[in-house]
DNA sequence: TTTCGATACTAAGGACTCCTTAGTCCCAAG
DNA sequence: CTTGGGACTAAGGAGTCCTTAGTATCGAAA
């Protein structure tokens, strides 16, 4: 029931899938998250084909041009990535009781199905 | 209310944080991560005091020896990381719970305060 | 106080990866 | 067939990391 986590950088693939829902081209994606145009094209291309990694800082800027927190491109596990996504678009008050609630099931508090 | 979020890794301090309260060494650390013990202290102390950044294969062992998800180390709020370390946690029935959750405050459903 | 062992920490250079340059390839529209 | 745009790539210079060899620091024991 463990899966067993891979140790590639899933950010290969998160990058080319958003950038292709904004419709963006490799080129314009690296204009707007900093990257001078004569390199933008071909660096972004080299990421999404896992050939080089991008440091922390530029996977900052491309996720601020994305919408979604840096911390999503390193998410290995599907559910957590989704979970990471969702959890960084909701109200800080929803947030808040959000972290109250995994608080509570950590102390092993039972979770009952919730209606509407 | 938006948070202005750094762009530096935090990975040095929780790195720090965890290794001590688990009670390893720097060298210790380094081993059970898979680096040759001639090399894992200095290492590991590059990375606690943000001279030089892990690789993703690296943070990921160091991730497994700590116990926690590499993801943790990349995530810059102080409440993500907390979500995602208690989300990684849970059982899986319960992950699947909180998944669907946050799919429908997602799509504007109320979340009401729950009893126990 | 002095010594010792263990842990933390660091400079420097070789090893390695990334970024930039300068293109090619592919395909669709004209 | 030609053109233009987007995707992609090889190669080397630029930059970062890993390894080595050590110093610094601290607590305990003599």
């Amino acid at each position: 029931m463990i899966s067993l986590l891979q140790t590639t950088l899933p950010l290969s693939r998160r990058l080319k899938e958003l950038r292709k829902r904004i419709g963006l081209t490799q080129m314009e994606l690296g204009v707007r998250a900093g990257i001078d145009e004569s390199s933008a094209s071909a660096r972004i291309n080299q990421y999404e084909r896992g050939k080089h990694t991008p440091d922390f800082l530029t996977v900052c800027n491309l996720a601020r041009v994305l919408g979604v927190d840096a911390t999503y491109f390193y998410a290995r596990d599907e559910r957590l990535a989704r979970l990471i996504d969702r959890f960084c678009k909701l109200p800080p008050n929803d947030q808040a009781m959000l972290i109250d609630l995994l608080d509570g099931l950590a102390n092993g508090i039972k979770l009952e199905k919730t209606t509407s």
